[in-house]
DNA sequence: GTGAGAGTTCCT
DNA sequence: GGAACTCTCACA
């Protein structure tokens, strides 16, 4: 019996599979999904079986044994192989990366993981309880009496073996049993109470039950506020009672946890939470709750896509807008691309939801694609929230250089009522440039040219790219004087202002202060409970939280992500500015908003001051398709990266070339040139675009080009198709 | 990804 | 002449 392997090495180079003897011992335990240990050259790696065969045409005499097998059942079930050879065909990345990304950590096929089920020894009574009390009659032994009424309850935990508990058993009172012990509980907020859903919601859910056992996808378009969770409750809850199970995306679960707890509260211990801050163990122990039946329902970030359920009844993605669910290395899958492909192997509807859909999901719901469904209107009381644009230029002149005279009187007066504010600054640390006033010189990052963030809490310098931090110098490097100066705003200046113009209790919420697990959920928590009332951070706040009391969001800057060099930068700040919008006023009280800007009259402003996303996407689809980009385009990048600024350069070039002998007269290829970054870590990264509606020949041509590439170590080509940011 | 073996550089 | 380093290749 031979076998086909699929290593763990996930270069292009070794993108292929590896023919192996199995020996008789493991014979009947071989099947196509589990991952056995095989030697390969000189190492010793863990790989997935692929294909079993009863002969082969390779030399024989080069054919090695496997070494180990390391699972009973398949990792990878039918469809998660199908699948797999899908995503590296049409994203061009190896087979392997597509399957390591679909597991936990624990099943990747990796060499040295020692992530194991914990299990728990109880002891379980199976006699009768009259018989029990006879003995515990004529018993004289104080520790066997008191297991024996502790039995009489229930199944009692052991921690250690003793000789009492081995007495009990060899009397035929007990029995060992193992269970596995599962370490992780969703410790998350739940005040929900089941509400009737009103018209406009019964509706949207009605339509999506009634095409159940169809391999549609909806957009629910439903303005901040007006209950989109409510209905994908309620679809959900139609989908268990048909028997089938339901997958639902949300951007980040430590950003929405009230969304979770809602869930948690209506559906109980049926739910798989998955998300970036669990532990590898806690990860895996979640995982066999989906494998082994337990869970019905998994809420999950990005790559709880891929959970090996079999019978999925709807696939929910929440915020559909947002960048995350694309993956920026490789595989740089798109979950609701898999989603859509899974619907198709399942028979069972998508849903994306958002109050600012992407353009592209908002166009292919105009041309039918996706269904349309609406949500109009708020179903508490509350209205929308009336926007202030304070124009910073006037400010400015007036010495207001962070905080506009409204801003601070708002401010005050929501302080004194006794009400919560959130500010938003979309910009991390405490200045982002330092230099020096005599020569005008700007420390860089040596690794990534890149301007350090000057982070006053630390005292350091950091690079936001490397993530590599040096103390600041007192005295300018180039020219040694004293006279430093730092320019721009993050957000502990902004804290360290806002504590020294009012009294009030302010907490900050950025990458900085939630790096430790569980200080997300304390900040959030201690917030709600009104310990604090002024909520500062970056736009990590903006998304899903729902504070009754706040009544006043300060946006401080939205230019730097007005002003990103992106072609999304407007959508990017129209979704923004709505999104962290809908965080005022969510109960009664009437919320107010503030925007300052140096751009009050562009048209991402001032369409999400009247709430018009309608007004917006047309506007902007005028511009896109005046520039030829998604969704009139779609978008390839090709990065290639070195460390050599000259061969990089140079590769590049051949590689523009030869796509532009290659490729349709009518697909727009742009460059090479250098990226927006253009090194980082040392490594050059120079980019070519390709715009293009139709070209048969882009995979087969891109394909070879990697293939070129795949052996040579100086220069690194990667491909991403419709790219989040270029 | 990694070790072996070939090829290249540079030193006393 | 050989240590020290870099490059190339195969791995079943």
């Amino acid at each position: 019996m031979y076998i086909e392997v699929l290593t763990q090495i996930t270069s292009k180079a070794v993108d292929q599979y590896y023919t192996y003897k199995v020996p008789d011992k493991y014979k009947d335990k071989i099947t196509i999904g589990i991952r056995v240990k095989i030697p390969f050259g000189k190492m010793i790696l863990e790989g997935f079986v692929m294909n079993i065969l009863s002969d082969t045409n390779y030399d024989k005499s080069k054919i090695k044994e496997i070494i180990s097998i390391t699972d009973d059942t398949p990792v990878l079930n039918k469809e998660m192989l199908s699948l797999g050879k899908y995503m590296s065909n049409t994203l061009l990345c190896s087979l392997v990366s597509a399957y390591q990304v679909m597991l936990p950590k624990a099943l990747k096929a990796e060499i040295n993981t020692n992530i194991k089920i914990k299990y728990n020894k109880y002891l379980r009574r199976i006699k009768s309880i009259e018989e029990i009390d006879e003995y515990i009659k004529k018993c004289k032994y104080e520790g066997q009496i008191n297991l024996l009424c502790k039995l009489k309850e229930k199944d009692v935990l052991i921690t250690k073996m003793t000789s009492t508990i081995n007495t009990i058993i060899k009397h035929g009172f007990g029995e060992i049993y193992l269970e596995e012990e599962k370490r992780y509980t969703y410790k998350g907020i739940s005040n929900y109470k089941k509400v009737i859903l009103n018209e406009e919601q019964e509706r949207a859910s009605k339509e999506v039950i009634n095409s159940f056992n169809k391999s549609n996808t909806f957009l629910l378009y439903g303005v901040t506020g007006s209950g989109k969770t409510e209905v994908y409750m309620k679809i959900i809850e139609e989908s268990l009672n048909q028997g089938k199970e339901a997958i639902m995306l949300v951007p980040e679960i430590s950003l929405t946890p009230q969304v979770v707890g809602k869930f948690i509260s209506r559906f109980g211990n049926i739910i798989s939470v998955l998300h970036s801050k669990l532990s590898d163990i806690e990860r895996y122990d979640e995982y066999r709750k989906i494998t082994n039946g337990e869970s019905k329902i998994v809420i999950g970030t990005r790559s709880a896509i891929f959970v090996p359920f079999t019978n999925i009844g709807v696939i929910i993605i929440d915020e559909e807008h947002t960048s995350s669910y694309k993956q920026e290395n490789h595989p740089k899958y798109n979950a609701k691309d898999i989603a859509i492909l899974r619907s198709k192997y399942h028979k069972c509807p998508v849903v994306m939801g958002s109050a600012t859909p992407s353009l592209e999901s908002f166009a292919r719901a105009g041309n039918k694609v996706y269904k349309l469904l609406m949500l109009s209107k708020r179903p508490t009381s509350s209205s929308m929230p009336i926007v202030n644009i304070v124009d910073m230029k006037e400010e400015v002149k007036k010495g207001n250089f962070i905080m506009s005279d409204i801003l601070k009187s708002k401010i005050k007066e929501k302080l004194e009522q006794k009400e919560q504010i959130i500010i938003l600054l979309n910009r991390r640390g405490y200045s982002s440039i330092i230099s020096c006033k005599d020569c005008g010189y700007t420390e860089k990052c040596p690794k990534c040219d890149i301007t350090y963030t000057y982070h006053k809490s630390s005292n350091n310098l950091k690079c936001h790219y490397c993530g590599t931090s040096k103390p600041l110098n007192t005295k300018c490097s180039n020219c040694g004087s004293t006279n430093i100066k730092d320019y721009g705003l993050g957000t502990e200046k902004l804290e360290e202002e806002l504590n020294k113009l009012f009294t009030a209790r302010v907490v900050r919420m950025d990458v900085d202060t939630t790096s430790k697990k569980g200080q997300h959920q304390q900040i959030i928590d201690s917030f709600q409970k009104h310990q604090y009332d002024i909520l500062i951070g970056t736009q990590m706040i903006a998304k899903g939280l729902d504070f009754p009391l706040v009544t006043l969001v300060g946006v401080v800057s939205v230019d730097s992500s007005l002003m990103a060099p992106d072609f999304r930068a407007s959508e990017n700040t129209y979704q923004l500015l709505s999104q962290v919008a809908g965080r005022a006023g969510r109960s009664q009280n009437k919320g107010e908003v503030i925007i300052q800007t140096y751009n009050p009259e562009h048209y991402s402003i001032t369409y999400a001051k009247n709430h018009d996303y309608l007004g917006f996407y047309k506007e902007e689809m005028k511009m896109r398709k005046l520039l030829k980009y998604p969704p009139y385009y779609y978008i390839v990048l090709i990065n290639i990266m070195s460390k050599e600024y000259e061969n990089g350069f140079k590769e590049a070039n051949k590689i523009g070339n030869y796509l532009r002998t290659k490729l349709n007269n009518n697909t727009i290829i742009l460059g090479p040139s250098m990226a927006n970054i253009f090194k980082i870590n040392n490594i050059y990264h120079y980019q070519i675009i390709i715009k293009y509606q139709k070209d048969e020949l882009l995979i087969n041509t891109l394909n070879f080009i990697i293939n070129m590439y795949k052996t040579n170590n100086k220069i690194n080509v990667e491909v991403d198709f419709n790219p989040i940011k270029i």
